[in-house]
DNA sequence: GTCGAGTAGGTTTTT
DNA sequence: CCTACTCGAC
């Protein structure tokens, strides 16, 4: 099948960028300007020029960018080719350098990845083993710290704070000793495999020839590296694709200067602009555009809309965010039944998750269908990370965060006491966990209860491993079936306050062996379910699309989506831009994150902010946030509460209003 | 070893 | 205001 996509639907700059196929090239793409298309069908356009499907690399920075960039793909290339290709995230890539080399720096091969959640508990412990049950540092703020070192190249033990850097090489010991690595030895060891061993390096450069990145400006230094070995080869035919004004991860290491210094790592590039944007109307666009020219430092762009006029773009000021969120509720509600617009036509974007709280208050009363976006993590829940541990373990039983997750989950007798115990002796004795229980010297040591509980749960996952690896039979059954056995469902109902939450955990259970089934009817080992659920942290693909109404969704996680009309609220100086990132000096990147926000429009803009705000019961005064005098007022309406209710309490009297108002702003 | 009440402390964004 | 964790009683 020839690819399906032909030069006359691209505009002159799209057909540029797909044209050009050779050499290192960079992909300005401003916010609606046809960006994922552009990229597919420069991919197809490589099939046409005979390059080899599986020579071709396209590493995304989340889950969702992979999946929707291969299924765009698929839709253009034959079922063969598209298969043939790779489509992943940065941190997939990596486990698959790892897997393959990792044995060449001293770990071994069936390594697991920790998630954050074990993260936080390992460092817990450490910390109290370090500073004291009185100890007042969080783990969330030692490992960050962690990150920020591990991504920037840093060495642990060189870290500016003594007492952190000592945790840090701890941690690292921790990890190591468990033949575990976090999210970003991921990267790091992935790059240390490539650039200290040639063979490793010069195999992956062949394989893969063409190599394409998507969010470029998301990249850290780290990825940048990564990505150097990868396409060292003289010819760099390597894409980047980007937007400078759209890097929201800066508090992640994400590096702009990727991007505004791209020539310094791979030279003369071609630079290539799409600014025509089709996605917004000229109001909404304009307004954007006035707000990030207030940042220094970017790759100047110039976006011009396609779409002429727009209604304009209203600033609301709200008493209190009570109202803020029932004014909101309503004109949804008004605005569904007299325009026909669809539920999923509005959403609604905040900067911080505690935000959706009374946004979510106002559209239950009214039985308004809405949709959170990457809410609580799926992959956090207590259930799943439990069966997940489970499947872990009979995958490595020397996994010792696993192992003492589930020790005693369900309680079998097993107790604090006793795994405090067993962790003593597995590291006064340079083993793990698992070797201290089934060692005869240990159990000895203890009551004939623990001991023989001990001994069932080692001929529990010694069973099922043996079932999986020497029975041949399939995972997810042997994983069903002990999950069956130690009445594990039973056992979290128990705990369950409400019937909503019994059959919620219910299914969380079974959507775990659920999704172990499909991989495995794939083909795909009981490892590789294990290193993709690691590397997903929400909850996936389907229900986002499946789930219907209004969407409720943070500003982070927005980019990339679009909506026919968008409310953006808490527009106060505090929280956009947040107090945090004033005292780090990051207001750039709040500004751009505000822009990422406007620019999900394509229809209707609303903004709102509060004069006063409920913060922990109290009433707390706000402040306008200064982004809003930086908005050019063209096409801007300022306007209150108490203005649109009294000056419209219907439907057709609020159209009619603000048609007279465009007519009037059109007119002068 | 488990459960309940009481209290302290806390809100940015996430692979 | 809400939660998540500690500490005391079974």
């Amino acid at each position: 099948m020839a690819s399906s996509f032909s030069f006359d639907s691209l505009n002159k700059a799209q057909r540029e960028a797909v044209g050009a196929l050779d050499g290192p090239v960079m992909l300005l793409a401003g916010a609606g300007t046809g960006k994922t298309r552009t990229v597919t069908c420069r991919i197809a356009h490589m099939l046409e020029k005979k390059i080899e499907a599986s020579e071709i690399l396209a590493v995304t920075f989340t889950n969702k960018a992979a999946s929707e960039m291969r299924e765009r793909i698929s839709g253009m290339v034959s079922k063969k080719a598209a298969e043939a290709m790779t489509v992943c995230t940065f941190h997939s890539l990596c486990v698959r350098i790892l897997r393959g080399g990792i044995d060449r720096i001293g770990y071994k091969k069936n390594f697991s990845i920790c998630s954050h959640g074990d993260q936080v508990g390992m460092m817990k412990q450490l910390l109290v083993r370090k500073g004291g049950s009185d100890e007042k540092v969080k783990p969330d703020t030692v490992l960050s710290e962690i990150s920020k070192a591990k991504n920037k190249g840093i060495d642990l033990q060189d870290m500016k704070d003594d007492y952190f850097a000592s945790l840090a090489v701890a941690y690292n010991n921790e990890l190591r000793a468990q033949n575990a690595v976090d999210f970003d030895d991921l990267l790091l060891l992935a790059e240390k495999v490539l650039r200290e061993h040639s063979d490793v390096r010069e195999m992956f450069r062949q394989r893969f020839t063409r190599v394409t990145v998507d969010e470029f400006q998301d990249t850290n230094s780290l990825q940048m590296q990564l990505l150097q070995q990868l396409v060292g080869g003289p010819n760099y035919h390597v894409c980047v694709v980007g937007d400078d004004d759209q890097s929201i991860y800066g508090w992640r290491g994400a590096e702009v200067a990727n991007i505004l210094q791209f020539e310094k790592f791979f030279p003369n590039p071609k630079v290539i602009r799409l600014e025509e944007n089709y996605r917004s109307t000229h109001a909404v666009l304009h307004t954007a555009n006035s707000l990030i020219r207030h940042n220094l430092g970017r790759r100047e762009k110039i976006l011009r809309s396609t779409r002429a006029g727009g209604d304009p773009v209203r600033i609301v000021a709200m008493p209190g965010d009570d109202q803020e969120a029932e004014f909101i509720a309503e004109e949804i509600m008004s605005e569904k039944g007299a325009v026909g617009r669809e539920w999923e036509d509005f959403a609604i974007l905040f900067r911080t998750n505690g935000q959706s709280r009374k946004l979510e208050l106002a559209f239950r009363e009214r039985k308004m269908p809405y949709r959170m976006v990457g809410a609580q993590s799926f992959y956090d829940r207590r259930e799943v990370r439990d069966v997940l541990a489970y499947a872990q373990l009979i995958a490595s039983p020397e996994a010792d965060v696993p192992l003492l997750r589930v020790l005693n989950a369900p309680n079998r007798g097993i107790g604090q006491a006793t795994a405090v115990l067993a962790t003593e002796w597995s590291r006064t004795h340079h083993q793990s966990v698992w070797q201290a229980l089934c060692d005869p010297f240990f159990t000895a040591e203890l009551g004939s209860k623990s001991a023989n509980a001990i001994q069932d749960f080692v001929a529990l996952i010694a069973g099922a491993k043996n079932r999986i690896e020497i029975a041949k039979e399939n995972p997810a059954d042997v994983l069903h079936g002990l999950i069956k056995e130690i009445e594990y469902i039973p056992w979290i109902e128990r705990g369950c306050k409400t019937d909503n939450e019994r059959q919620q955990r219910g299914e969380g259970i079974h959507s775990v062996i659920d999704s172990l089934r499909k991989s495995c009817e794939k083909g795909k080992s009981l490892q590789k379910f294990l290193d993709a659920s690691a590397l997903a942290s929400e909850k996936e693909d389907e229900d986002l699309e499946k789930k219907q109404g209004v969407t409720l969704i943070t500003l982070h996680a927005s980019k990339g989506l679009e909506f026919p009309i968008v409310f953006l609220v808490g527009l106060e100086e505090g929280f956009l831009p947040h107090t945090r990132s004033i005292a780090e000096g990051t207001k750039d990147e709040e500004r751009r994150l505000l822009y990422v926000g406007i620019t999900r429009a394509q229809d209707q803009l609303t903004m709102t902010y509060c004069a006063t705000r409920i913060k922990w019961g109290q009433e707390t005064g706000c402040q306008p946030s200064s982004f809003i005098g930086e908005l050019d007022d063209e096409y801007l309406l300022h306007t209150t509460y108490d203005e649109i209710l009294g000056a419209a309490p219907s439907t057709d009297e609020l159209d009619n209003f603000f048609g007279n108002l465009k007519g009037m702003l059109d007119g002068g």
